[in-house]
DNA sequence: AAGAGCAACTCTCAAAAAGAGACCAACTTG
DNA sequence: CAAGTTGGTCTCTTTTTGAGAGTTGCTCTT
């Protein structure tokens, strides 16, 4: 019978750091599915120096849509990176914080942004050098 | 008029380290939602150990869909992740390889790994309590 | 007092992205 | 001669995302 890496045919594998994992409980893919969505790590971003209100949030990153805002901030209070607060002022406000957890991952968010805006140029490079000898 | 962090109102801006940046050229963004792919980063991972064939990766992560699969090669390869060559062998055989953009970005990815592992439990935590008292 | 505006959402509908799986051509192996 | 391997493409369906209107309650303006 086909054997993939030693397991049976039927589970679902992957890889990390070379080594062969089981799908279902690799924390890693857990984790990353949710955060590397396209707003995740911004908004956490956003949340580096401070709490900030819904609408201001709305405000700093104009882009996303109110649906998209209200998702992402859920998703990231369900994963435990933000903290949601209501004041019932008049207007309501809603305060959004990062919790440890969320001051934690902008540690390993920063290398990223650096290797990102060193990179760029070459990705870039690299981009237009494959659209020319594609087409 | 309504002003957006001291930007006039139709400019695109985002937050980055407490810093607002215009949208358009923000090399982050650019860089961060191709590699925040479902699947990118988990294949640079699979190439992490050297070279492999294209039906070699499927093996290993048998969740991709073959389009999925030629897909976000595709898009690594065009950002200039890894290389791709053809061997006229028979049947033809394709190589897909990191290159040296794409090593050091093994190197920014790694943290991020130790970093999911380390605080897995941590999030499922959140997640059983948050679904626990909204229900 | 009528109308406008803000806050923090939710809802619906359209567009884009992802997944499932059939199909393909050339060759090898049983 | 039938079946399998390789590295894909094509079509169809489902899921995700985006755009934008609607909502409730209160306040501020004219």
């Amino acid at each position: 019978m086909n054997k993939v890496a030693g397991k049976a045919q039927g589970e679902r594998v992957m890889v990390i750091d070379g080594r062969v994992l089981s799908m279902s409980d690799c924390p890693v893919r857990d984790v990353l599915d949710k955060i590397s969505g396209k707003w995740s790590s911004l908004m956490v971003f956003a949340l580096a120096d401070g709490p900030r209100r819904f609408s201001e949030l709305r405000r700093l990153i104009p882009d996303i849509s109110q649906r998209m805002l209200t998702q992402t901030l859920r998703d990231l209070q369900r994963d435990g990176y933000l903290t949601r607060t209501v004041y019932p002022t008049q207007p309501p406000s809603v305060e959004y914080r990062l919790t440890d957890l969320g001051r934690s991952f902008l540690t390993v968010l920063h290398p990223f942004v650096h290797w990102s805006a060193e990179n760029h140029a070459a990705i870039r490079a690299a981009r237009a050098a494959y659209d020319e000898e594609q087409g």
